[in-house]
DNA sequence: AGCAGAAGACTAGTATGGAAGTCATGCTTC
DNA sequence: GAAGCATGACTTCCATACTAGTCTTCTGCT
């Protein structure tokens, strides 16, 4: 691992926090690449801390299917799965397809407002070309979506099997730049909810969630290194 | 905390997985009630461990949503909610009912088999009025659909919000003893999947998690010092 | 040369001490 | 009597030391 990793120990949030925040930010942005040995006493001097957060911070990235500990032998960041990345997607299917009829049927002037912000902060992130700031308010939107629809544990859930997904995503992303096309899809998601149409908004969603499928193959090949 | 915990210490298993099992089964069978609070100190001399691997317990138990960590204050044991059990449901019925449909599609001749003797075993439990047996016999039945759906990582969401459910399930199997009609829907579901009807599948799935909405106002009403 | 085995350099797992924070209790002061 | 403050008994959080397992590497023997 030679990526430069930095913490800021200002503030009072607990550091195991912290650390677990910047870990599976430079997981999921590959700055540690999918199958790279960490351990915890390397990240803990890299981090100026001690063991102790860090190892508390493997367990929940192990928990999250990041990380895999073995014990006694080390531990490292998981290769990215085809197989892995398309049970996640499964999941996002079922449990957004049901999100996005639910947020359809609730939507109101509150959902509009937040809605057409977030799309309008897309477009803007999509003209300046900068796909970090695209891939927060990616992640904004669906989370917007799961709250409208007023199921907070979706969005938990979602949040738990993305990373994988993520990665995918991250070098399709830096590749390919299909942002344009993405807006579109989240465009259509929201003109179906806004105006209340469960049917078609739930259509819409699982469109949007097969895109990953298109882009899988070919991110695959030309990254085989980073897949197992 | 009064209940007596016990943990084997005799082979080679990390003892932190041991603590989380036995934790999490107290919890689940309300042998440590919500509400209740419980320290690192008071777990690990109960169970003959060093705090260490209870604090990671603590912390795997947290992410599952079943304690309630607060910083320098202490852990309490979740109360249930009535809409994080109604949320829990919603994420089981867009999984499962997907999954249902998937196992449909992928059924075969070891489905059968698997589904069949787990049913077998189910009525005996039922017959025998063991509610703990029939308990795990019912998880192993959402789990064999899953695996006959290929979708493992399924499961593993499923695993992650059913406890909240598992617990107004367990005091309305220990109160009223449904097990007769559960069995009857899990005949359903099997049925169908090994004719490889994907429609009914999800019918009959979507029936059956309609079912704890039936007993939770009745529970959350005799049990309320258990629910927020 | 080739193999066996000891030694050492790693790893994560566990135990323990102390730091930092929270809260209840009781004393002090007005 | 009531408000404010010190105190002590908790809690989790973090650091550190030690245990135990794994893997490589080197050494000595056949």
């Amino acid at each position: 691992m030679s990526a430069a990793l930095a913490i800021d120990m200002a503030d009072a949030e607990p550091i195991v926090h912290k650390v677990t925040r910047v870990l599976r930010q430079a997981i999921v942005t590959m700055r540690i690449k999918p199958g790279e040995m960490v351990s915890e006493q390397e990240i803990a001097t890299k981090l100026g801390v001690s063991r102790q957060p860090v190892r508390e911070a493997f367990i929940r990235l192990g928990e999250a299917g990041l990380l895999r500990v073995l014990p006694q032998r080390g531990t490292l960041v998981v290769k990215i799965s085809r197989a892995a990345v398309e049970d996640a997607r499964f999941i996002r299917e079922a449990v957004e397809c049901a999100v996005a009829r639910e947020a359809a049927r609730k939507t109101g002037p509150r959902a509009r407002t937040v809605l057409q912000d977030n799309l309008f902060r897309q477009k803007r992130a999509a003209r300046e070309k900068d796909p970090e700031a695209f891939f927060t308010l990616d992640e904004e939107f669906h989370r917007l979506l799961a709250e409208i629809a007023g199921r907070p544990s979706a969005w938990r859930v979602i949040e738990d099997v993305k990373p994988q997904m993520d990665r995918v995503r991250y070098l399709d992303m830096t590749d390919a730049m299909p942002m344009r096309a993405l807006i579109d899809q989240h465009g259509a998601i929201t003109s179906a909810v806004l105006s209340g149409d469960a049917l078609a908004a739930e259509g819409a969603m699982r469109h949007h969630l097969t895109e990953i499928l298109r882009s899988l193959p070919r991110v695959a090949e030309q990254h085989a290194d980073l897949f197992e």
